[in-house]
RNA sequence: GGGCGCAUAGCUCAGCUGGAAGAGCACCUGCCUUACAAGCAGGGGGUCGUAGGUUCAAGUCCUGCUGCGCCCA
């Protein structure tokens, strides 16, 4: 005998069982038609937080629905090297030992973070099993796998000899704690409360000077020119003119450019072309020269004079005192700016002026625009293709190279003869120009999202002709969130298309940040995480799928919190109780035969399962994870257990006791197999107890399907009275405090015959459901007895002693402003002309069969009062 | 500054192609009715942010406004 309360202990143990059963691997039946995905690599060293678990929980639902539906399916799962951040790590671990990783040097250092990967790499994994998905692990793959590798070399080499790849001495996002250049996405700009302080800087000639707003005075000594907008009149005058950058006595010119806001501070800015991007691209236009006044750590250079050595913060608080002192600042005002932040320490962006590696990216993005817009790759939902477009139109090349150890290497080498760069697939003896064996590689190691952009196309054996490359490319679908659209996504679409000449993948699911439930995005200093693998092992991992997937509505974030997911396990609970009554009836019984007839409660619960199937099926094809969710929960609990399961009582001992039986295991056995892609281990662990089970696996067991022959409207139609009646009868009950345990008798005084066939042929059920002894149809009013009127006709329920007739009138009456209220609605659209007019036919007769019922109810509402009133 | 999104019951949110507002939680009342008290039954509660417009009819379509959030510059 199974316990009563649910408990989610099964699930590891149906997990091995998937997996060595090989279930997670595609069906080589070739007349299968493919579906394929791959999932969005979590980085190596990383840990599992929600957003994978809500990532990884769509995925499979689509995963296993897909499977079940007879597809061949393939889900590719791997990790991501994620240069910075695992860099990052093992330079913190190295450093809790005292050991500095430039004592290592290179080789030894890559050596320690293969030992990590090697340590922790399997840690998410591990974690991601944990939540059920059914990746298929014999094909595990890493970015720096050897064949992936092969593949980021040949793009590189393949992008440069088409021209696309390109290095250039350019300014770029520097995070002087990770010593390396970032891309333009890489950075976060936060607004701060800053500061903006205004500086004279004096004419070179004559009196006076010019006063300059800037917000980072200590780039002042790369300072090369200042600028004015050539349409401010209030500086026309200056153009030409020279003035002395102050403290360094260094003359240098006004210039005038457009770039200028004549709005912002004094209409005077300073012009640092090596630290500032937009200053850079001014002194392109003017030819001024670039000194670079802040090194890759964020201290000052010798261009800084006294300053040198000391960090870029300190240097501008002491220079502010200098400034003062000697009478060059003349204002300072509070001024919030927007600042960059590198997006894995935080630290404040240096632009930076270096030699670094970019694609062209123009070219790139012409293709990979057109393919969105041709359909061939769609987003849903659809609004996210703006977002798409948006950045693509406006792409600006992408640097990526990286000062980082811990990465795929950059295949160039330069010529220490020649000067010359040799780009290639293997590594070279020889410079290809000059034939110098004195050639050096390029020490930077490549963008991680480089690596990532192949994706699709390298975790199915790309560059070689792989089976799985054909078979499986263009992927079906791709999972992820809003916030690599331009990460991710869109690089993977330029790169798929440009090498493979078709998109990666089909449809493009962006699903919604899951934030706390204050609307808080969840993050450790906030101390606000739902950490999901405490969550599955409080809950269980089918109540946090089950949660996510119901809160996954299309184009909204998830606020999650743990009553959410509790309330899910009750849901887990309902399931588990309704097999355990289905087990209880039928554990002696031999239930193979199919019944020659159904019960109305079968061929009712039949009728409605069929709709839901069809509902959730719609759903799941629009990847509706929340609608699909709700059907099949409504369904489950509403209908099948709190009506069909109840009704089934009634069966027990009659001559539907067979079939009923049947029934029950029959749609249940339904239920679990459409549950099944939602909640897999719950309804694998229940599955594998019923007798009608085929197969030996759910997981691997056919999806329901839709049966139109088993949709009966009448029937529906006619157990709709039947519920409104027990509800009627219940509401009374419920009213005078009639408990359950009591049995009634009961009357309904109707002269509809249709009620009244219904009433005969479904009676047990009221009987059953309303907790009623007998219900007889009464031909004219009884005494004694509190009244509810109905379309179908009155109800009348005996009461012991004394009717309480001022309650009664008091509850009466609050019904009869209600059907007033109806009343009054249904009149105003009836005269009206222009509604009779233009609305449709049907339309306008289901309007006035509404209003005669209404206007009877109301007048046999009112007629009881009446009589109320009157005794 | 540009783009996107959201404002519906106390809370969290559904509501597809326009025809008298729904769920879960919370709340109130009554029940240990032999699957389930992690349950059952019943109930209260919303002028769908605001001002206009289109329409016979608008939470649903269009425009302005207000508030909030996100992305990009």
């Amino acid at each position: 005998m199974e316990q009563t309360k649910y408990s989610p202990e099964f699930e590891t143990k149906w997990y091995e069982f998937w997996e060595n059963k090989g279930y997670f691997k595609p069906n080589d039946n070739p007349d299968r038609e493919n579906f394929s995905i791959v999932i969005p690599p979590p980085n190596v060293t990383g840990a599992l937080h929600i957003g994978h678990a809500l990532n990884g929980t769509l995925q499979d639902i689509v995963v296993r629905y897909k499977r079940m539906k007879g597809y061949n399916v393939l889900w590719v799962p791997g990790t991501d090297h994620a240069g910075i951040a695992t860099q990052n790590m093992v330079e913190k671990d190295l450093a809790s030992k005292g050991i500095k990783k430039e004592e290592l040097g290179r080789e030894k250092f890559v050596e320690k973070v293969w030992e990590w990967k090697e340590k922790y790499g399997n840690r998410i994994i591990q974690q991601i099993k944990r939540l059920g998905l059914s990746c298929d692990w014999s094909r595990l793959r890493f970015t720096m796998d050897e064949q992936l590798s092969r593949a980021v070399r040949k793009v590189f080499v393949e992008l440069y000899k088409e021209g696309l790849i390109y290095k250039d001495k350019y300014i770029i996002n520097w995070c002087p704690r990770c010593h390396t250049a970032l891309s333009d996405l890489e950075v976060e700009y936060k607004e701060e409360e800053g500061k903006l302080y205004f500086i004279e800087y004096p004419f070179e000639e004559g009196e006076g000077g010019l006063l300059v707003a800037t917000t980072r005075p200590e780039t002042m000594f790369g300072d090369t020119a200042v600028a004015v907008n050539p349409k401010d009149e209030r500086y026309k005058d200056v153009i030409g003119k020279k003035v002395i950058l102050p403290i360094k006595n260094k003359p240098i010119p006004v210039i005038a450019d457009e770039y200028v806001d004549m709005e912002f501070g004094t209409g005077v800015v300073k012009i640092t072309p090596a630290h500032d991007p937009n200053d850079f691209e001014v002194g392109r236009r003017h030819n001024l020269e670039l000194v670079v006044a802040i090194d890759d750590y964020g201290r000052m250079t010798e261009e800084a004079l006294h300053y040198k050595g000391m960090d870029r913060f300190e240097c501008r608080a002491k220079l502010v005192k200098e400034l003062e002192s000697k009478g060059f600042m003349k204002n300072v005002i509070q001024h919030k700016h927007a600042v960059g932040h590198c997006y894995r320490c935080k630290t404040t962006i240096e632009p930076y002026v270096s030699e670094q590696w970019f694609v062209k990216t123009e070219p790139l993005a012409q293709p990979a625009i057109e393919a969105v817009k041709e359909g061939k790759t769609r987003f849903i939902p659809k609004n996210w293709e703006k977002t798409y477009f948006e950045w693509m139109y406006n792409i600006r090349d992408w640097c990526i190279s990286r000062q980082l150890w811990w990465g795929h290497r950059i295949p160039v080498w330069e010529c220490k003869d020649c000067g010359k760069y040799t780009v290639s697939l293997e590594t070279p003896e020889t410079c290809e120009h000059c034939g110098s064996k004195n050639i050096k590689q390029e020490e930077d190691v490549l963008d991680t999202w480089f690596s990532s952009a192949l994706w699709p196309m390298s975790t199915l054996g790309w560059p070689d002709d792989t089976e799985d490359l054909r078979r499986f490319y263009p992927t079906s679908l791709l999972v992820t969130g809003f916030d690599i659209i331009f990460f991710w996504v869109a690089r993977m679409m330029m790169m798929g298309l440009h090498f493979m000449k078709d998109v990666p993948f089909r449809d493009v699911y962006i699903h919604a940040l899951v934030r706390d439930q204050y609307g808080q995005k969840m993050s450790k200093t906030k101390g606000n995480v739902i950490d999901p693998l405490e969550v599955v092992e409080k809950y269980g991992a089918d109540s946090l799928r089950f949660t996510l997937a119901i809160l996954a509505a299309q184009g909204r974030d998830i606020k999650l919190s743990e009553d959410k997911i509790e309330g899910y396990k009750r849901f887990m609970n309902k399931i588990w109780n309704a097999y355990r009554y289905i087990y209880l009836n039928t554990k002696d019984g031999n239930f193979t035969e199919k019944p020659k007839r159904l019960s109305q409660a079968s061929l009712w619960i039949k009728s409605r399962l069929a709709k839901t199937i069809k509902k959730i099926e719609s759903s799941l094809e629009q990847y509706k994870f929340n609608e699909a969710a709700n059907a099949i929960y409504q369904f489950t609990w509403h209908e099948f257990c709190d009506y069909y399961i109840e009704m089934s009582k009634v069966h027990m001992d009659d001559e539907f006791s067979y079939s009923i039986k049947y029934t029950l295991l029959d749609v249940f056995e339904t239920i679990l197999r459409l549950l099944h892609p939602f909640i897999p281990f719950i309804t694998e662990e229940l599955w594998q107890k019923l007798p009608n089970k085929n197969g030996e696996s759910i997981m691997i067991a056919e999806y329901p399907k839709f049966r139109e022959s088993d949709i009966l409207e009448e029937l529906e139609l006619a157990m709709e009275t039947v519920i409104d009646i027990i509800k009627a009868i219940r509401n009374l009950r419920s009213e005078y405090n009639i408990p359950p345990s009591k049995k009634i008798d009961v009357f309904i005084r109707t002269e509809d015959e249709n009620t009244q066939s219904i009433i005969v042929n479904f009676k047990n059920y009221i009987y059953a459901l309303a907790g009623v002894d007998s219900l007889n149809i009464a031909t004219k009013p009884l005494e004694r007895c509190v009244i509810q009127s109905t379309v179908y006709g009155d109800i009348y329920l005996p009461v012991e002693g004394n009717i309480d007739v001022d309650k009664e009138i008091k509850r009466l009456t609050k019904l009869l402003k209600k059907q007033e209220k109806s009343i009054a609605f249904l009149n105003s659209k009836l005269n009206n002309d222009a509604f009779l007019e233009r609305a449709p036919k049907e339309l306008i007769e289901e309007k006035r069969a509404e209003f005669e019922e209404a206007v009877k109810l109301y007048n046999k509402t009112k007629a009881i009062i009446e009589q109320l009133k009157g005794v």
